[in-house]
DNA sequence: CCTTGCCTTGAAGTACACATGAAGGTTTAA
DNA sequence: TTAAACCTTCATGTGTACTTCAAGGCAAGG
């Protein structure tokens, strides 16, 4: 498939799929007889990999060096591991400031209710809730910023 | 305390810290007589309420729009629902995909050990969690880029 | 009095991750 | 054969989120 179709069916553009041809996000893309990028389905998956790395917050940078490590033939495993256990730390500790942020906003929109919305249905729900976090309610601070 | 000792203290740098106050990301910052920024403990919980939702992958502009339907007086709720609940379905995504990660990182990591490292133990826990794990390792795909 | 070390504002510079534009090549369709 | 609709490379532009710089003020120590 063409450039314009790898784009569409990853919702990446293809100045975005240049772009990661060339920062080696993706491997080389093979060309056909005239030079055009000929897409198949290991690319495609290569860039949603991409796609879904870019989205958790990994640097392109970042990105590359995992690919690197991730494609390696040769055995340097301790490196490799190292590098690897490495990022794995960073990404660890990135989803748990996410689960920790996204705790927060759940916190809040489970107790500030919309009188104009809520239904009764909703409200029992809320107060079950209530009932059950009571402990995590009183550490909730004087401004909600924590 | 100064901008300084609150720079130390969140993390943030203090061009950072005037740039959320210009932003009105945090709210503005009492003075002292001479015109220096003095910043309470209220301030600090506010930057690193920044300093989180930036970390998860919230703009600057969609944090700003938070923060201010959060301090409104009025009765937006509506909106204020709205926008949350908007954000966290960003993050629980980011999350998700951070986990995908971290699952494809760690798969890796079991499976390609270290000769020259790898104990007795070591080498039990990872044959222990491969048996664990023989259905997971069955969808692995081609290349291990899904 | 002068240096050190903090602070201020405002303007300008920087890094990242692309987006866009220029100049040109190929294929299909009228 | 001429236009449309793809494609290529290379260069330059853009938005975000700061960072750095310039110019200067205030307070303490030597």
């Amino acid at each position: 498939m063409n450039i314009k179709e790898a784009s569409e069916k990853t919702g990446v553009s293809s100045a975005a799929i240049r772009y990661y041809e060339k920062e080696s996000l993706i491997p080389a893309i093979d060309r056909t007889p005239v030079g055009n990028r000929d897409i198949d389905d290991r690319i495609i998956r290569r860039i949603r990999f991409v796609t879904q790395m870019r989205s958790a917050g990994m640097s392109i940078e970042n990105l590359r060096r995992y690919i690197e490590l991730f494609d390696a033939q040769e055995d340097n495993t301790k490196e490799q591991k190292a590098l690897l256990k490495e990022q794995l730390a960073v990404m660890e500790e990135k989803r748990d400031d996410l689960q920790a942020a996204i705790d927060h906003l759940n916190y809040k929109l489970n107790h500030f209710y919309d009188h104009m919305e809520s239904t009764e249905a909703e409200l029992r729900a809320l107060e079950k809730e209530h009932a059950e976090k009571v402990d995590h309610q009183e550490k909730a601070p004087d401004d909600g910023f924590y």
